[in-house]
Order: C-alpha cells, then structure tokens, then sequence
DNA sequence: ACGGTTTACTAAACCGGTTCAGCAGCGACT
DNA sequence: AGTCGCTGCTGAACCGGTTTAGTAAACCGT
C-alpha cells in the first residue's frame, strides 16, 4: 500500500480503466456521451482510485470559478466583529449559497488590498465601503472584475447600492428636535483620516451628518463643530467616546450616533456617569442592527435595511456575471425610516440649561 | 480601440514586447534573472496592456492556493448570524490573514457539504462542529486535503480542538446547585436529529449534559430527562424554548443554558412573564460571547476561548500544509471556566417549594 | 586564440483537466 | 453493394501560467 504522495489524475483513471482521458471526463460530466456500461466502470475505477477532480484545473478551462468575493478595506477581524458586516456579509452568503456560489473574503493581504484582490480566483466582487478615494482604487477597478460597489460613492461603470443616509440621519436629528433638545452630541464612525478607523465608510459619514446638518438647519439653528465627535464603530469605542466627551465637559441632552454599536457604548458610558436615559439623555443609532430592539431601553434608530443590501448586491452582480450581454450597470439607492423606541424621549429641563448631570437632587 | 474581449494573456504580452513567454514570467517572479533594462520594459507592456496574471493558472502550477477554508454544516445564514460563529471566524481570519491566506467559505452546496468541498479551492480546511456521524464524513474525508477538527469527536488521523466542555457544564451546575437551586431547567442546542438545528454541535452538547449531570449526582440529585429542552441557539430560540416551558408548566428557579444566546433569550422571556433576574430566576449560559458581560444583568456564564480557537485551528492547520515532513496531528483540549456575573443569586424560596413565579407575596 | 564561465534569454514540457475534430464499426435505406 | 448517419470512443489542442534544460553571445584569464 503505497502512501499516495500525489493525488491520482484523470490520466491515471484512464490508463486504469483502459480508455482515454476524453472518456474519463465525459463519465463524469456528459455521462450520455458514452455507454453506460462504460460510464459505470470508469466511475467505478475512479472512486477505487480516490480520485477527485482537481477543481483548479476545471476553474481554468472553463475561465469561471463560481465563487464571488467580498471585499472589504479592513482587515478581516473588525468585519467579524462588526455586527453591520455580520447582517451585510449574511445576506451576501444567502443569495451567493442559493446561487451556487462559493464565497471568499477579500482584505488587505500585506496592507495590499489590489494585491489581494490579484490573487482571488472569483468571477465578482461585492465591495463593501470602498471609497472612490482609496489609494488603490484605480488597480482594484482595473482588475477587470465584475464588481458592485455598495455604500461608496458612485462610479458610472459599475452597479452600486446605497441607502438614503442623508434622509434617515435627517429624521434622527429632527425627531430629537421635536422633542426640544438643543444641546445634541453627535457621534461619527472614524473616517480614513484617523488612522485604522473604518476607512470605508467616509462618504457615508458625510452624507449622515449632512443629514443631521438639514435638520437643524430646517429648525433655525445650526450644529457646531465641536459637538461633532468620533469613535471607532463598536460597543467599546461608543464608551470611551462618549466618557471623553464628558470629561471635555460637554454635556448633551440627545446624542445622534452614527451607528447602533456607538449607541449602545455611549448609553452605557452614560448610565455609569448616572444618567438615565431617556430620562436625562436621548440617544438614537443608526443602522437597527438585530442589537437595538433588545437593549435596555430599547434604541431609537435609522433602519437600513442591511441584509438586503447584501441580497442585492449579490442580484447586481451576478446579472453581470452571468449573462455575456452588455448590461448597463444599475444604482439602487434603499430607503431608510426612524424607529422610535425606547431610547428618547422629551427634554427634562429648559432648553437653556447647562447642567445636566447625575444627583439634580431628585 | 478595441473591447477587450479577452484579457491579455502572458503570450499577448511576450509579443508586445518581443520576448518570451519565460521572460514575461521572469520580469514578474524573479527579476533578477534578466537584466534591469528587460525587466523594466516587459513590466511596461504589462502595465500599457493592462496584463495581470490569472491566478487560476499559476494555482494550477504551483499546485497550491494561499487559500484556507472554514468548513461548517451549516448554511452561512446561521454561520453570520451566530455570534458564537462570528468570534471563531474573527479567530480563523485573523491568523489566516496573518499569514497571507485567503479565507473561502464551504458551507452545503445544493443540500451537499462534499460537493461544495470538492467544488472548493483550499490548501486546508478547518471544519467547526463536524461530528462524527455526519452522512457525508466519509467523502470529506476522503477528499485528502489537510484538515482540522473543531468541536468535533476526534478522529486520529486529523488535527483537532476542543475545549473542556464538560468540566465547564459541571462547574455551571455546581455554582447554582450551591446557591441552593433544585428546580433547574436546562437548555440545550437543538441537535441533528431535530432537522435544521445546529447539527453539528452535537459532540458538544452530549458533553455538556455530561458535565451538568455529573454536578448534580455529586450533590446526590439526579437531573431528570423532562427538565432538559433543546432550542435554537439564537436569543429568539431561547426566548420561544423558555416561553415553551413555561407553558407546560416548568417553574424552574434556574436555567442552564449551552449557549449565551439561549440564555439571553430565556432571560427576555422570563422577564416578561414577570420574574426578575437573579431573585426569581438564575441564569448560565455557556461561550462567554462579547454580549454576555453587556447584557442586563451581567450574564454569568461559561467561558471559552472561541477566538482562540480559531487561531489555534489555523496553526495546526498550517503546519500540516506547509510542510511536507510526516509530522503527526496534535490534540489540543482548552479549559473552559466559570464566570460568575449578575444574573444567578441564591434561591429565594425554601427549596422544597415548588410554586416559583410571579407574586410570591414580596 | 582558446577553453571555461557567466549573463541573458528561449523553446518546449508540464500542471490536470475540457473540448474539438475525427474515426471505426454497424445497422438502415435505396 | 454503396453510402448515410448514428453510436461510442480517441488523439491532440487548449486554458495560461511556471519551470527545466539548453543555447548564443559576451567576458575572462592565460
């Protein structure tokens, strides 16, 4: 019994089984082709031999992989412990899997995302916040992959899907309005600038706080600069950027958070420092992660319906993939809603007041 | 300016730029071996055609693919939406990356695991919760690629990981046991029998319940079978299992449950049938995910080391694909502790009393 | 002027499949 | 009897790279 150093091949099937390799091929992939006599030996021969067709090979003369990638900027940890990427990357796997596509990850391989990108055998690609500004953007488009970009900004040549942020961030910000807060805090997600952030995201930041912006602006007032703070988009960034706010001595009544994971952080970092909310603090996030119904109150937030996002990026794609037609590329933009919940709630004090904080002698 | 049909090919620029196809690859892979001036100009022609290597190719060549696969049971809807899978790949990625390979997902193609696998392109792969007795073991087996076992029975001649679930079970039953609980309900994760479920954990859930029973023959009781339910590990799996319970009548002062998820979930459901956490109810569960600390309360649990894992998983995997000397599987069993948080107090009734609920008559 | 080494490059084989073009053998039709 | 068409199979080319073996020219010392 010889230890199989290397794999048997379809030669090695064919000279066994005493045919050629054409009909090796063809009893597994054209069974109709031969006799079934002689389909049925050579399948018999084959599974004696443990062989199995090198899925390689097959990839390069038929020039497709079905597989698709999903690129993403960051580095593969954060997109796992990010609960967007987690919902983003579950619809992606959904339609990919119901279409018979294999899925592969696609980050930076030595700080080379294009590098990356030049190693991946698939036959698409579904990047997720890559910014129109990225070093290699120019290498990654050239690839000559089929790609969709979804929450970048907008390039002709391939199809996108966005949602309507600037319309939910608006409503976020409106809604605290309406309820009397003047004193807001907003939060961003770090932006490329702030290095090892989530670099993705930087059109998408812009256009939530243009959103927040309307609104008050709508309201007759404006919203400063120094009330515009960020974080690292997870529970621990949203705490420490809420307690570095406060020890800045900021002291907002409402907090718009540009994601539910900073949300939720900065309702936590706030109810430490004795707030309750939404009693002394309104908070509202952005995204309605599967998270925010169930905290504790539950989060007013922006939904965006995320999973979807990776559904349709994955039908976006495919269309190209598949059909040889010239297709022109398509731009969905998805609707975004307020859900109010539990988190916010009508100012306790005169807008004018400044000291919000822990014993108001209650 | 023609559409390119075809992507240019190593031939198309050897032609271009007068060479052979040997220097095209030379200018690429080894440029020292042609004279700077060559080298510069072939990269030029590559660069004005917009040539890029096909991977497919040169994986073919040089038979390996700088790819590792995660290998589950499951379709990746549960795999992205279970945090206990979340943390793991995080781990798997994270070392993965490290190392320079890419990250394919193989999860049933068409109902079937070995022909995803076979459709797959991996040096390796590292299988979570593959147990022993799934139908289609044999193939996967017999496929010949490296292979990694986690949370699997072990199998000889594969590299495995698990950790030590039964002292952990144990330890969880014995901390609330000790707080005087006799009314204890537990959770388990719905198995391969239960069609749809989390098949593969099946290994893991025998050994908790191993765990769990041998704290209670210590203490000279006996959990009884009707006290044992399995759901979904998701919070809603563990919120509908609980509310099941209740409504056959189980009053238990304690939950054991085999996942943080379930527990969480039970947590929801009991406080909405009234009871409070920890004074009417106790809760365990089992991962220690991230959430399990932020929930409220504070959720005490069993600890493992899922990132850990993941890593581990990789490096044992790697060894074996990357060198070619007979070096035999190794085994590694990781201890699991108990965390001790707020959601598990002492009983408050007489242990005997068997009216545990609502208004108890303060 | 001549053998030996080095430098710069090439032709051809190879990886492991699929596929194209074609060829025997045989029954059917005219 | 001839040839048409079908069935069942095969040899060779091909996918797009890497690698091995080798060659022509330049260089080098004596």
């Amino acid at each position: 019994m010889e230890r199989r150093r290397t794999r048997p091949g379809i030669a090695d099937v064919a000279r066994e089984a005493g045919v050629s390799k054409t009909a090796v091929s063809f009893a597994f992939n054209s069974p109709e082709r031969l006799s079934a006599e002689t389909a049925r030996r050579i399948r018999e021969v084959a599974a004696a031999l443990g062989y199995r067709p090198n899925p390689v090979a097959r990839m390069l003369t038929q020039r497709q992989t079905m597989a698709l990638g999903v690129l993403t900027p960051q580095s593969l940890a954060v997109v796992f412990s990010n609960p967007f990427f987690a919902l983003f990357s579950e619809g992606v796997a959904n339609a990919a899997e119901d279409m018979g596509y294999e899925l592969h990850f696609i980050s930076p391989l030595h700080g080379s995302l294009a590098l990356a990108m030049g190693r991946s055998t698939v036959d698409g690609v579904v990047a997720i916040g890559l910014s129109a500004d990225h070093p290699e953007v120019g290498q990654i488009r050239g690839a000559g992959l089929p790609m969709v970009l979804v929450d970048s900004d907008d390039l002709p040549e391939h199809s996108s899907i966005v949602v309507d942020d600037e319309a939910g961030a608006r409503a976020a910000a409106e809604h605290v309005l309406a309820l009397g807060h003047r004193d807001v805090l907003v939060i961003a997600v770090e932006g490329p600038a702030t290095a090892s952030g989530d670099p993705g995201r930087t059109g998408v930041t812009e256009r939530r706080l243009r959103g927040y912006r309307a609104a008050f602006e709508a309201a007759g007032r404006t919203l400063s600069d120094d009330r515009v703070v960020a974080g690292r988009s997870s529970i621990d960034g949203g705490t420490s950027v809420f307690q570095r706010a406060w020890a800045m001595g900021i002291r907002p009544t409402a907090v718009l958070a540009m994601s539910d994971a900073i949300a939720i952080g900065a309702m936590r970092a706030a109810r430490a420092l004795g707030l309750r909310i939404p009693n002394d603090l309104s908070v509202v996030g952005f995204d309605d992660i599967d998270l925010a119904a169930h905290v504790d109150p539950p989060l007013t937030t922006v939904h965006q319906p995320i999973r979807q996002k990776g559904v349709d990026a994955v039908r976006l794609l495919l269309a190209e993939v598949e059909q040889r037609a010239a297709n022109r590329p398509e731009h969905i933009r998805l609707a975004t809603r307020l859900i109010v919940r539990g988190s916010t709630g009508p100012v306790r004090q005169p807008p004018k007041g400044r000291t919000a904080g822990k014993s108001a002698s209650g």
